[in-house]
DNA sequence: ATTTAGACCTGTCAGC
DNA sequence: TGCTGACAGGTCTAAA
């Protein structure tokens, strides 16, 4: 779900929120969440440790772990699809007796839940309340039922790891092995390495549909399907294009428009029309400001020509763009 | 060597 | 109402 605008905005709430803070507990209720790690043993690292830094990398949340001064421990978190962060005032309850295989059997699906809504599901399936209301004014919860990992801070808070789909994943790896946990990743396009050097050299070899290819983490980190559609629309580039047919001006316009798209996905905190939420459960105003993404439609005009925005897939993802502004054809 | 189905998962919505 | 199929912010793997 999140993209880079989503991940970044994070990053900044939790800066300023749990920096210093240390981690008392942990309660994995979805095991797949941490990777290879067991329960027991992700839980015995993370007790005592403190939180020294919040960082981001492309779509990855980094956040520095150690004992005193000194980081000892990378915990990487990438939300893939619907996993979100919260942050829960002391106060919360939140039921730790929950075991493993618990959470297992009331995660499964039977053949009787599909047809029912949600709340009668979680009924029929006898789902423990999680999470007690306090004094919520944000707080979803639909989405506070999916908590996967929970984090007990010292002083009373706890940091949620929320994530429907399940196919989030939080790694812990040792300090000095940073540059292998994110291994793969491009250049950061909100850093002086993101130049149209840099952007024409990793395309000049690709032939494929210049949409597929920017989804590439490896071409730049931190674009997804909203995003690379919303950069395509402004810099004018047809999504079909091979990656490697693009003019010099084309490049810089297509440089340009990531960077300032995804500026402004950040200043507007993030993109929300269904899951995403911020720390404390609020939605993300970017989608008001989209231009492309998910404006296809009979009443989605295109607001450079008037014509009307189109939607097709490549590459297995849908991409929306406006066909007479974004021309596939070089005239 | 690249593309591309399939897998991983649950929830929602349009439509019959 | 009951049910089916398609689709969703992502990325890895194996097969073509």
């Amino acid at each position: 779900m999140p993209e880079l605008p989503e991940v970044e905005f994070t990053a900044r709430q939790l800066r300023a929120t749990v920096l210093n803070a240390t981690i008392q507990d942990v309660h994995v209720f979805w095991e797949r969440t941490i990777g290879t790690l067991d329960a027991p043993t992700f839980r015995s690292l993370l007790a005592g440790q403190s939180l020294l830094e919040v960082r981001r990398r492309g779509k990855y949340l980094l956040i520095d772990l150690g004992h005193a001064r000194a980081p000892e421990l990378l915990m990487t978190i990438h939300r893939r699809m619907t996993g979100n962060l919260y942050l829960l005032p002391p106060g919360w309850e939140i039921d730790t007796s929950l075991r493993l295989e618990d959470a297992a059997a009331w995660n499964t699906r039977g053949p009787d839940f599909r047809y029912a809504s949600f709340a009668q599901k979680r009924e029929q399936a006898g789902v423990p309340v999680l999470v007690r209301e306090a004094e919520a004014m944000y707080y979803d919860p639909a989405d506070l039922s999916h908590c996967r990992v929970c984090f007990d801070f010292a002083d009373g808070r706890r940091l949620l790891f929320n994530d429907a789909r399940k196919f989030g994943r939080i790694e812990l790896w040792p300090a000095e092995r940073e540059a292998e946990a994110l291994s793969g990743l491009g250049p950061e396009p909100l850093s002086d390495e993101f130049t149209v050097e840099v952007l024409t050299g990793s395309l000049s070899t690709r032939k494929g549909p210049i949409k597929a290819v920017l989804l590439d983490q490896q071409v730049v980190a931190g674009l997804g399907n909203i995003y690379a559609d919303e950069a395509l629309f402004l810099a004018r580039i047809h999504p079909l294009r091979p990656a490697n047919s693009l003019t010099e001006e084309e490049l810089m316009r297509l440089r340009d428009s990531i960077v300032s798209v995804l500026a402004a996905g950040i200043e507007y905190g993030g993109t929300t029309f269904s899951g995403y939420r911020g720390l404390s459960g609020e939605q993300g105003e970017n989608y008001n400001h989209l231009k492309a993404y998910h404006r296809t439609g009979e009443s989605k005009i295109c607001i450079r020509c008037g014509g009307l925005i189109t939607s097709q897939v490549i590459a297995q993802r849908t991409a929306h763009f406006c066909p007479r502004c974004q021309r596939l054809t070089s005239e």
